[in-house]
RNA sequence: GGACCUAUAGCCAAGUGGUAAGGCGUGGGACUGCAACUCCCUGAUCGUUGGUUCAAAUCCGACUAGGUCCUCCA
């Protein structure tokens, strides 16, 4: 079995073959640092998360490069839009590389609890901006972008042929102004911004050979993705949202840069509703992350994400994440009580038949474009045989062989966590209740057996009688 | 107006040509002092409508509904 990924630019399934055997190169647009990370953020980078993991597992030797978008975008008209970044800064009185700084950290706190591994590299912006000026000249050179009397410089769309491919558009169906204003130095509609002059009070603005400005929205990406993975790299992630404009423009630019063809595969993931409707903070039904992981275990939110497809989208709702934490939560238990039983175990595994056959059918389906639902059902089978195995025979080969089935897969690849998160003493606590309970159950005092269950079940913890 | 994505049982969801995985819930059963846990059994012809085919949830067309993009957004 060989993988296979859907690829946008063909939309097709093809064959993963990378640009270097046994090495892949895989770059993901990071979030622009200047607000709280939502939803969507869990769903893209857990998606890209497991894909790295999956691509690792294989045994590739995988160079995973994520850029921080900490200069900002315009916002409003073109005109006399304001950094997105420097906006808040205005506002709160505070410096804007502080606020990129502060949504950074949390960005990172957040992937953290939904145990999303950091990058190879995670590159800013602010941090290539020579870079960037270089590219835009080279751009220039070229005669793929002009600078205008005003000090911007932009891509002239018309040169580069392949303008449109990625999203299946041409430039007569693309309606331009359509939500900002367009440019009045520009060649053509259709151009954009490389290179773009600081007007007036702009804060985070750099010295060019084009005057003072800041770098156009979608440059940075070409430029730090050709830096660490170099002119041909193997794949390319975001949100759907991203192909039009933001990676249609990468691929001209780069492309036009270098001369060579930009990325192998484009992978795209879908995004999310809540109850059906876009998650908009205009809607009021902006989820963040923060917020959620007041109420919720984000590995049950990292379960809930990985439970359906990446190219589906996924529609958010309460009662579906209630009802993932109570799957996610009997999914521990059985883990645990297998674990507790091969605690001592140390003899050599021998491969159980069954196991691996369920192991086969998880890379199987991990094979085919990251299908992490059927995944999951396999890891339901494994647990119902787990519980009948702890029920009854007690075979430790065999459990030995569901835990690593657990570990390898489970945790390693969908980066799930099965492990005991209680303190120390809570276990030994519990056990020793449970003795008490039981010692009334033999003397029929039903009485007070009882009173000690209700008693922890007010605290929130089921006594088990079985195990 | 154009481009793209989605539509499978009460809910979530897999399945891209050969007669519908799995999970939750529901109902029944085993186990239990009662319960919980666990195990067994239990449900759909696949948005609508044409067509291609010996054969379609799966391919093609039209329609309907929801979502996304059209130069800020994962």
């Amino acid at each position: 079995m060989s993988l296979v990924v859907y690829n946008t630019i063909s939309r097709k399934k093809e064959e993963f073959v990378p640009v270097t055997p046994g090495h892949v190169g895989m770059y993901v647009c990071g979030p622009t640092v200047y607000g709280y990370p939502h939803l969507g953020h869990a769903k893209s980078y857990v998606c890209f998360d497991t894909i790295y993991r999956y691509l690792m597992y294989l045994g590739y030797k995988v160079k995973y490069v994520q850029n921080i978008t900490d200069v900002g975008h315009l916002v409003g008209d073109a005109e006399e839009g304001e950094d997105k970044i420097e906006r808040i800064a205005k506002l709160e009185e505070i410096d804007p590389v502080e606020i990129a700084y502060k949504f950074e950290n949390i960005y990172f706190d957040d992937m953290r609890a939904l145990n999303v591994l950091r990058p190879s590299i995670s590159c800013r912006a602010t941090g290539h901006i020579i870079e960037i000026i270089n590219m835009v000249k080279d751009l220039i050179d070229k005669g793929y972008a002009y600078v205008t009397d005003e000090g911007n410089v932009y891509y002239r769309v018309n040169k580069f042929k392949k303008y449109g491919l990625l999203s299946n558009r041409t430039l007569d169906n693309t309606v331009s102004g359509e939500r900002i204003e367009v440019a009045s130095d520009k060649e053509n509609p259709e151009d954009f911004a490389l290179w773009k002059k600081a007007e007036g009070g702009h804060l985070m603005k750099w010295p060019s050979p084009w005057g003072v400005g800041y770098p156009g929205w979608h440059i940075e990406c070409s430029v730090m993705s050709r830096k660490y993975l170099g002119d041909t790299f193997d794949i390319h992630g975001g949100g759907m949202d991203n192909i039009f404009p933001h990676h249609e423009c990468e691929i001209a630019q780069s492309e036009a840069a270098t001369d060579h063809p930009f990325v192998k595969y484009f992978i795209h993931n879908n995004l999310v509703t809540v109850n059906g409707q876009k998650m908009g903070k205009s809607l009021g039904n902006f989820i963040t992350l923060d917020d959620l992981f007041k109420d919720y275990n984000p590995l049950i939110v990292r379960f809930y994400i990985l439970l359906n497809h990446y190219r589906k989208p996924t529609d958010f709702n309460k009662e579906q994440l209630e009802e993932t934490a109570k799957v996610y939560e009997k999914l521990s238990e059985t883990v645990k009580a297998v674990r507790s039983e091969i605690k001592d175990y140390k003899e050599e595994l021998n491969i159980d038949s069954e196991i691996e056959e369920l192991r086969n059918k998880f890379t199987e389906a991990m094979d085919d474009d990251f299908n992490t639902g059927l995944a999951i059902s396999y890891l339901y089978e494994v647990q119902k045989i787990a519980n009948k195995e702890l029920a009854s025979g007690k075979n430790k080969n065999k459990l030995a062989n569901i835990d690593k089935f657990v570990k390898d897969l489970a945790e390693n690849v969908l980066g799930l966590k099965f492990e005991e998160n209680s303190s120390n003493h809570e276990k030994e606590l519990l056990d020793i209740i449970q003795n008490i309970r039981n010692k009334y159950r033999e003397e029929k005092n039903y009485a007070e057996s009882d009173k000690i269950r209700d008693e922890v079940q007010s605290l929130g913890i089921t006594l088990n009688d079985r195990r």
